[in-house]
DNA sequence: CGTTGATTTGAGTAAGATCAAGTCGGGTGG
DNA sequence: CCACCCGACTTGATCTTACTCAAATCAACG
């Protein structure tokens, strides 16, 4: 429970990852922040189907939105990592059409709702770079529809592995060769649109091969080619990113 | 081979699917505005993975967002109808990670990319609009995850089918029950991660069951509540939405 | 008529789901 | 310390959904 970090002391925005940001923008980013807040693994961070009145940052942590269907079956849409906006559908449209749950403790940077438009009406360049979240977060979506609709069971996950890699990495995660992994084979399976039983047995196969190492909670992978090979999956270099 | 609409006399924004616009935001629109384009049914919109260098706004006619993988498995990752905003990604970002094809012949309006930053610049309502269509788009797509990821095939048809009529329809796309429908099984199993030939099948399942009337290029829905019950799915009723 | 694109039908098959146990490791309480 | 519980992971057996391949039909069109 450590006290809010104050913007300009962010830990995220010296990364490679994140474009650099001007000082009034900062400033009114530091002024439009109300507090922070913290979630534990499995916590909910934003219900489905509700009005919301935050919009977030993901400081620290991993987390992932999700949608249901009635008689329980899951599907994840994405995963959040640090950097990550969450909430702005909920902001924009009527109520959030998805859920948000965290995969780790988190630590999140909290903003009003209503100061979304108060960038757009003051803050061009920043509400730009919602825009541009809004828009990179859509093309993460655009590749789930096509690994999940077109992509073989070990390609999805090869892919799915290549990917939280990737991101874990320009999020500055990686430590000797591998990061810390917190999804259960059941959050694979419910992200790929596959069954546990099956995923387990494409993991399997994964390692057997020496692609992967995947051992409790940590997540190495041998030789990045090969499984981008084996996954069918080659993302176009990571631009610098908007970090609110 | 009409001549360019003027924005002021835009069919679309007299139906009440779309919210009103202040003079000076039309004007602004207005000015923007570059041209009209026409292309015809299978023409390629804009290509896979380039660079663009307009953002248009579909004014009548159906297209759909595609991606595909190297060896030609193709996914469908959603349709677009009069008033969708199509290319906003490849001003975003470097460039458009998806295409898009016509699906019967179209008209579109043009608008060079830099009106974005424009508009992001002088117009905070207008810009707050762009993000809202980004975010609505966003919230189809998430839907296509669940579809394809946890729904079953009849479901699968069931609910884009649905979903495409209730469109059409808030697009004033219905006549005497029904609507033009420019799909061809292909598409439908392209947007659904489905064969063909297994598409078929389910389709006659829905024809045989008196759920659907579907002969050559119209779509009829006997029963609405029917079908949502099918393809367990319940949208949320359509706000009225801006229209650039 | 011949061609072409879309749809339909049949037969065989494979990928992945379901069901049912069973293992393993890390708490927790007695 | 040990029994036990619980969640995550594994394994095997069986079954089903949906795919593949192949071919026929059908309508529109030049």
């Amino acid at each position: 429970m450590e006290p809010p970090i104050p913007c300009s002391d962010c830990p995220l925005r010296p990364l490679a990852a994140f474009k650099p940001v001007g000082p009034t923008a900062l400033a009114a980013i530091s002024g439009a922040k109300v507090g922070q807040r913290l979630c534990t693994s499995g916590a909910t961070i934003l219900a489905e189907d509700q009005a919301t009145t935050r919009v977030y940052v993901l400081l620290s942590g991993w987390a992932f939105r999700f949608k249901t269907l009635e008689d329980g079956r899951r599907q994840i849409l994405n995963f959040l990592l640090p950097g990550d906006l969450l909430g702005l559908q909920g902001e924009l449209l009527a109520n959030l059409p998805h859920g948000v749950e965290a995969l780790t403790a988190v630590n999140l940077c909290a903003f009003a709702t209503d100061a979304i438009p108060g960038f757009f009406r003051d803050n061009p360049d920043i509400a730009l770079d919602i825009t541009w979240l809004a828009a990179h977060e859509e093309r993460l979506v655009d590749d789930a529809v096509l690994t999940v609709g077109r992509r073989t069971a070990m390609e999805r996950v090869a892919a799915l592995l290549v990917h939280l890699y990737k991101r874990a990495a320009s999020a500055g995660l990686v430590e000797d060769g591998s990061i810390g992994f917190p999804l259960t084979q059941l959050h694979i399976a419910d992200a790929l649109g596959l069954s546990v039983v099956h995923t387990n047995r494409v993991l399997q196969r994964l390692r057997k091969g020496g692609f992967i190492r995947l051992d409790g909670q940590r997540l190495a992978i041998g030789d990045l080619r090969a499984m981008r090979r084996v996954g069918r999956y080659w993302e176009e270099p990571a631009p610098r990113r908007p970090l609110l």
